[in-house]
DNA sequence: CTCATATTTCGCCACATAACGAACTAACGG
DNA sequence: CCGTTAGTTCGTTATGTGGCGAAATATGAG
């Protein structure tokens, strides 16, 4: 049950739907998602902290970047909570809007975002 | 998104996620599911309230009684979450005994338990 | 009608949570 | 070393939510 619980609140709040959608495209650092939702650092950082806990997302710690993405292998709670998200939003207005403007964010990263990004991206 | 949003901070609230699991049984009437929480009559309605609006539970007037049961019906997010319940809680042991003390609970006659209750509360 | 019963709605309080900025830590480049 | 950059943690604040009791509503009994 606490598990479950767990993951219940965590899905409790559109900003973590939506960051835990975008992973869908694959692995996003942090500077990504701030970008996408247009909040502060510091309150991505939460909310990345929460989906982690509940084994939502992974991270990946690559130099001064940290990467996060969808498990591999988690609790089953958990994947079944990730394909409800999947069946329930896979065309939804505002989750389609997020991967374009991911897409957007992925290019423009190699002229403002994360400068020394460049580099790995090119 | 809003409607999938409505069903996640439904079942963000573990006292809620245990009235749909008790409801897995079978209908059941307000002061049931009051005597199985044993929460005030109030609150209880503010529960089924936001579960009914998310769509997760519907009702059904008789007389003086409101029974509440799982939709047969529903959103296709609302039966994908009932389902992520079911597969996610089967062998909860708070789940497990809610069903036994529910069992219990039918077997007082109605009238008997909402005068119990009524009394205790004067 | 009036009274009792079953449930809901309302008003309030305590606590949880999402947001921010500032301060802190970690990693790289001089 | 130092400064810069990416993230996290901390402290604060505003809003949301769960709980209760009292009042309101609806129905049935007398």
């Amino acid at each position: 049950m606490f598990e479950f619980m767990s993951i219940m609140k965590a899905l409790a709040d559109p900003n973590r739907v939506r960051i835990v959608c975008a992973l869908e495209a694959g692995e996003l650092c942090v500077c990504q998602i701030v970008e996408m939702l247009g909040l502060a650092p510091s309150t991505v950082s939460k909310h990345l902290s929460i989906l982690r806990q509940a084994r939502l997302i992974v991270d990946r710690k690559e130099g001064r970047w940290m990467y996060y993405r969808l498990p591999e292998e988690t609790s089953t709670e958990a994947q079944g909570a990730l394909a409800l998200l999947r069946s329930s939003l896979a065309s939804d207005s505002q989750i389609l809007a997020d991967a374009v403007r991911v897409a957007e964010i992925q290019c423009l990263d190699r002229e403002a975002l994360c400068r020394t990004q460049t580099k790995q991206n090119a």
